[in-house]
DNA sequence: TGTACATCAGTGAACGCGCGTTCACTGATGTAC
DNA sequence: TGTACATCAGTGAACGCGCGTTCACTGATGTAC
């Protein structure tokens, strides 16, 4: 849509098939996990012989490394927008949650095991590193713009650990309980939802959700029941 | 060796095959993920036939499931053992991380991506349940040795979705409050663990030891640094 | 406006591969009398 | 102790499959003069 004029009727007829093919990609993935992906297979699907698909992706690696591509940006995308609407740490969380569950096998191609023996390409780690600034900004805003008791809690000797391996904040101005915070609601929010998403709760009864929200109560710092 | 002397040379013949088998398929796995895992490629590292495999397994996934038996059972007496040296939480996570981190396949085909398709027999549904009620235990001991001020934290809403919902939790006398520790002890180590393993902290230059620490140190109630 | 040429999407045949699995068979090991 | 039979580990050939990928080619679409 950006430059749609400037582009030749067969440039956007390329455009188009390189979608196709990928949305296949992605339904064959959500069906049977990224390992099932197959040329031939998506071919079949679109009416086409599979060596035609060779004139769009390099190699089923290429198709692979774009859908994953395409995958962190749209979650980078998500947290990013989530924050820039004000959101707090907890309306972060339920946006990352939300990101999950419309599309399990998304977030498994991203934070499941990985595929051995392939390596992501370079500037999936810079959008990497755009969804922890994201997290970073959000919970510096949450410290800065609560009464500082709550939210600032003694200084842990992981954060002063941190405070001399902090490349990957990229220079973000947050103090190191900052950091240790942001990776802590990483690390927690990633752990109730990769066991939720590999169904290891699926035998219990309870609610996941609930597990979840807790985990942001907690996170959070636990906040009476909803005035009123 | 609990009845060896009763097994015929042939049954020990058999049973020592089964395990080379075995051990040759962790090989793989290890080396290159549970999809990986070839029949073909075993028998040729044993010097034997393909079709020689079907003697002791009936099929790719009888092997596959029966890893993930061992594996469950590894973990279930490991903690089990740690937890009646009487480990404290803290102790309990670190043996679960050492485990972890000793085979991190292994960790992955019990909490990795799920294979589609793939359906776990139910002894190891049973096993799993094992493992929560070593948490449960260990989580309930530290609750009623301390002192009940720093443990008993107020009663969470989670807590009381669990009441309603503990079938999981095998009539385990403890309270509900125990309950959500011990999921919640369960959930964040898995965070940590799973991002590591996929190694997701790998650019990030922190000590992921360190990290983990922290989590055990924020879950078992922040303690001053260590006496002396 | 029409002709000559270049671009390029898509085809069909083929290559080489490894997979799980079956089947009929051989030959060694164990058992019964 | 020796003979007849049963058990069973392992083999080699074969089946059928789908995979990623290459290659030479056809035919339609676009471009230049």
């Amino acid at each position: 849509m950006t430059d749609a004029g400037t582009k030749t009727p067969r440039e956007r007829y390329r455009a188009q098939v390189r979608t196709e093919i990928k949305e296949r990609a992605r339904e064959q993935i959500a069906a049977a996990g990224a390992s099932a992906l197959s040329l031939n297979a998506i071919a079949k699907q679109l009416g086409m012989s599979g060596p035609a698909l060779y004139r769009y992706f390099a190699s089923r690696d290429d198709l692979i490394t774009e859908l994953i591509r395409e995958a962190y940006r749209s979650l980078a995308d998500t947290l990013r927008n989530t924050a820039d609407a004000g959101a707090d740490p907890a309306a972060l969380a339920l946006a990352l949650r939300q990101w999950a569950l419309d599309d399990p096998q998304r977030y498994l191609l991203i934070f499941g095991t990985p595929v051995p023996g392939y390596h992501a390409p370079e500037d999936t780690t810079a959008i990497s590193s755009e969804v922890m600034k994201t997290l970073l900004d959000v919970c510096d805003a949450a410290r800065t713009g609560k009464r500082a008791v709550t939210n600032n809690r003694p200084t842990t000797s992981f954060a002063t650990h941190l405070e001399e391996h902090r490349q990957w904040a990229q220079d973000h101005p947050a103090p190191p309980e900052v950091l240790h915070r942001a990776l802590s609601l990483w690390t927690r929010l990633h752990g109730v939802l990769s066991l939720e998403l590999a169904g290891h709760f699926a035998g219990m009864g309870f609610d996941p959700a609930q597990l979840y929200a807790a985990e942001i109560d907690d996170l959070v710092g636990e906040r009476p029941t909803p005035s009123r």
